[in-house]
DNA sequence: TTACGTACCATGCTATACCATGTCATAACC
DNA sequence: GGTTATGACATGGTATAGCATGGTACGTAA
């Protein structure tokens, strides 16, 4: 995947909620959205539906897709699926990129996140995440915390391996 | 489908049961009716024959028509489709967003969901939902009940992994 | 009449589009 | 090498259209 987000910054939200999104992320929300055109601005969803997490969980068009398209595979009356479809429909906002490469956090998102006048985007795996300060030095914190719990004989890389590995191989 | 409902919001209901549509709504219910003129507005079908649920189902044009199909493919005479028939016309009522983007919540709708002055408007998967602000906090609690039973460890993601992976593989 | 339903008109607010400025990195030039 | 252009990016301000809401007038049926 070249397309992943990568990167942390921080950024200023201004008193209307309006914040611009690192540079990095907007070129491959644009390359990831198949209606994309310069008039309208790359679609980003916003998700805001796991209640334990203070964070915004930003989706390209293409991810956004693919987690409908599984969330249509499940059968339909089951709770897994009603309970999936309330965390991407009924607590998640579509949005799009304005031509100065901000989008606006509406008070409801600002909120749920605990974000005030700054906000941190940080990349995690093919979304990105939008977190308070406070919220984002906690993670960092968690990754600290597991580096230490491993200690310094153990490279963080040999996790990998387990996954990695062809099928019937030990794990 | 990128015309998904997505959000949620609350508008207060008059003394005469007229409230808003949120505006991100509307549009969807547009590009999703194909009779749509600017004359007739946008059709909504509303319905409430689910007598265990305190809530108004909302369907766009393009989804009604989708189950009206459906229920036609079913043998006739069956039960299943008498009672689907029942809750999809008798339980239903067609209306449409007048020029200001409102409906009008007969008092039999209100009374079936419970709505006073204030009605929340959910998206959930293809259709919309309108509840009292009880209910509507009753669903909110459902979520985060069903997240703490999972637990921190569990991304919900995972649910998804089941149905969109190619049987025997590991994960 | 009284009550209810429906179309039309009115208003304050806010979200959005649009324009403007400062800063920084990179490239071009003398 | 030092200085100056250039363009992209972060951020600020403003005006206007659209939105949520309230009200009135005119029907129609119990």
């Amino acid at each position: 995947m070249a397309g992943m987000f990568r990167g942390v910054s921080v950024h200023k939200v201004d008193s209307k909620g309006r914040v611009s999104i690192p540079a990095s992320f907007r070129t491959i929300l644009i390359s990831n959205d198949p209606e994309y055109s310069a008039e309208r601005g790359a679609t980003v969803t916003i998700v805001f539906g796991n209640r334990k997490k203070r964070e915004l969980e930003c989706y390209s068009e293409k991810a956004r897709i693919e987690v409908d398209e599984k969330i249509e595979m499940m059968p339909r009356g089951s709770k897994s699926r009603r309970m999936l479809e309330r965390m991407f429909t009924t607590f998640a906002h579509t949005a799009s990129v304005d031509e100065n490469g901000r989008l606006v956090l509406s008070s409801q998102l600002r909120a749920h996140a605990g974000i005030g006048d700054k906000a941190v985007f940080m990349a995690s795996g093919d979304t990105f995440l939008i977190l308070s300060e406070e919220e984002y030095d906690a993670r960092v914190a968690e990754l600290e915390e597991w580096q230490d719990e491993i200690g310094d004989d153990v490279d963080p890389l040999s996790f990998l391996e387990a996954y990695s590995n062809p099928p019937g191989t030990a794990h």
